[in-house]
RNA sequence: UGGGGCGUAGACAAGCGGUAAGUCAGCAGAUUUUGGAUCUGCCAUUCCCAGGUUCGAAUCCUGGCGCCCCCA
């Protein structure tokens, strides 16, 4: 998969067993030697990161091997779907950076045949209408440990099954007073086997074939039917549906229906945040997120807003690999990739997060200049530009110490580090607030013969530090994002406890006073900057304006000195 | 007292009978006008445990143990 942006993922994929698997089949011709498979979300959610490493893979096999995937929304549950589930899962996968042609898909068009499926299953005596509720049919299911009774209707006359099944799709029966029922094993070890509901009546519209059905099939028998009908020949799904196989095999082989392989693999769990649709929507209903696309939220969506590129997401999708073994992958692996994408490509800009004013008093009243600085070291093509300098400065509050530790090589007392593009510039004096003692502003002197940051004698200086100019500089805002969590996998709370407890106080700090060079002032919404020394941001889509920018932090640089601090600190 | 799956470093993950790849993290150094980036080196005598087979086992066999999923 290729992008104008990245064009080096994907070229060689590193192996695991269900490309194994693929490859295999393709290699012994196994339906032709073709290659076809399917993304089948259900339209009652968004979108997250775990979805993204299904896609990845099908959509990957897809391309690797010559073949297609579908995308197909499994909407065969009519209370619980929308259209707004359905469109942000189009946009998602796209932005992804996925196509799916044509092959647009859903499983509510496949209702006719669906049924025309389930009547010849009948006719074979291989399903029958129940009777039974929804209570008395888990009691007749026993447990784990006991097998199950056969249901009084289990033997009904395949014509009169024939004629209440007809029955119930004319809406003769109310809900929830007959299901179509797999004859299958009530003593069978795997619970999906103990003949399965394949119909109920549900008087319900749906939001594509309106009111002509009212009854739906169940997702197990819909899933392999329609997997089928489109000639997918590998269903990939998660480890959790292995159980279901041989329900999945069970149905086509009585169909005699042209049968895919089912295969499966461990879904994605990243630390820090919840993957779990409950979850999500918990997180959404109950206001600890301003909605699916917060940017603290592992959706698409929310990932997107923040700042994560598709490219990163696919190198991790890449990089985690395909097993079977439940993992829990450090999101400092997903932070990496976004650093190593955007280190190539976001433009460096200066930007004050918690401005402190710095005055070069040997500077002249009034005077102004243009420095140059180079947009983006990594990419000699993407140029320079002018920051203007001035008497009077903003940097940063955490770059100053008045009683600096050893390790602490930035500004203090007496001491001259480098102002980035600019001049060196040397500590003179403090000021402080009149009352609180906190430091009020700074005063330094520069040196002339420093200009853009070399010195003729070759001293040297310990730091280099970002600034703006105080008076040429634009405010902005700034919102500092956190983990969602605080625990590295809130799914794994104790008795009585829930996952909400483990959410990050500070998983958003927005800062106010921030001030940016003017560059930024026609900052593009969407578009990546890395700040010099503290992160990548994005100008938020919704929110940035030109001339009131507004900045998503995506990810912090990595900073060795934060590190220092925290060792210290034990 | 059923069925299914899984156990290789702090986190991922190759390996498929010939003597433990790679990535993230971590550590050390070089370099640096971002304490960024880059570069170099280090980081599992051992693969859940115990037996067995074999000249040789993470890989095969036997028996344990642990974790996950399925009745919701």
């Amino acid at each position: 998969m290729k992008t104008p942006e990245s064009g080096d993922v994907g070229l060689t994929p590193p192996p695991n067993f269900i490309r194994s698997i693929v490859s295999e089949d393709v290699n012994t011709g196994k339906n032709g030697g073709k290659v076809i498979t399917r993304f089948p979300p259900e339209p009652n959610g968004y979108l997250h990161i775990g979805h993204a490493k299904s896609i990845c893979l099908n959509f990957g096999l897809a391309a690797e091997f010559g073949g297609h995937c579908n995308l197909r929304f499994d909407d065969t549950n009519p209370s619980k779907e929308e259209q707004e589930y359905v469109d942000s899962i189009m946009e998602d996968v796209r932005w992804l950076g996925f196509d799916w042609g044509d092959r647009l898909y859903y499983a509510s068009d496949y209702f006719e045949r669906l049924y025309e499926f389930a009547e010849a299953l009948i006719k074979k005596g291989k399903a029958f209408v129940c009777d039974l509720t929804f209570d008395q049919m888990r009691e007749y299911r026993g447990t784990l440990n006991t097998p199950g009774k056969e249901s009084p209707y289990r033997n009904r006359p395949v014509e009169e099954n024939l004629d209440l099944f007809r029955r119930m799709r004319s809406g003769e029966f109310p809900d929830g007073s007959k299901t179509l029922r797999a004859k299958i094993d009530m003593s069978s070890g795997n619970i999906n086997m103990r003949d399965p509901v394949m119909y109920r009546i549900k008087h319900e519209e749906h939001q594509r074939s309106g009111s002509k059905w009212c009854i739906y099939p169940m997702y197990d028998y819909a899933h392999g039917q329609s997997d089928s009908l489109e000639g997918v020949t590998h269903s990939i799904c998660t480890m959790e549906y292995e159980d279901h196989r041989p329900l999945y095999d069970w149905y086509l082989d009585e169909l005699g229906a042209y049968h895919p392989r089912q295969c499966e693999f461990a879904r994605l769990n990243l630390s820090n945040t919840v993957l779990s649709k409950r979850r999500l929507l918990r997180l959404v209903n109950e206001g600890h997120v301003a909605g699916w696309s917060d940017p603290r939220m592992p959706t698409l969506a929310g990932m997107r807003r923040r700042g994560y590129t598709p490219e990163a997401i696919r190198n991790l999708c890449e990089r985690i690999g395909v097993g079977k073994k439940e993992s829990l992958v450090d999101m400092g692996m997903l932070e990496f990739c976004v650093r190593e994408d955007l280190n190539k490509r976001a433009p460096r800009v200066m930007g004050v997060l918690r401005p402190l004013k710095v005055v070069i008093d040997n500077y002249p009243e009034g005077k102004g200049e243009y420095l140059d600085a180079i947009n983006n070291p990594e990419d000699p093509g993407a140029g320079k530009r002018k920051v203007p300098f001035s008497r009077e400065l903003y940097i940063e509050q955490e770059d100053f110490m008045e009683a600096p530790p050893k390790q602490f090589f930035r500004l203090a007392p007496g001491r001259e580090v480098r102002l980035r593009y600019a001049y060196f510039i040397r500590c003179e004096s403090v000021v402080k607030g009149p009352d609180s003692g906190e430091i009020a502003e700074i005063h330094c002197t520069y040196d002339p013969a420093t200009r853009g940051g070399d010195s003729p004698d070759g001293r040297k200086v310990k730091a280099t530090l970002h600034w703006v100019s105080a008076e040429r500089s634009i405010p902005a805002v700034v919102r500092l994002y956190d983990s969602l969590f605080v625990n590295a996998n809130p799914n794994d709370v104790g008795e009585g406890e829930d996952f909400i407890s483990y959410l990050n106080p500070n998983s958003l700090e927005i800062l106010t006073s921030c001030r940016v060079e003017p560059s930024l002032s026609e900052a593009i919404p969407g578009g990546h900057y890395q700040f010099e020394r503290i992160g990548y941001f994005t100008a938020d889509a919704v929110d940035s304006k030109p001339g009131k920018p507004v900045f998503n932090r995506i990810v912090t640089l990595k900073d060795e000195w934060v590190k220092i601090q925290k060792a210290e600190k034990k």
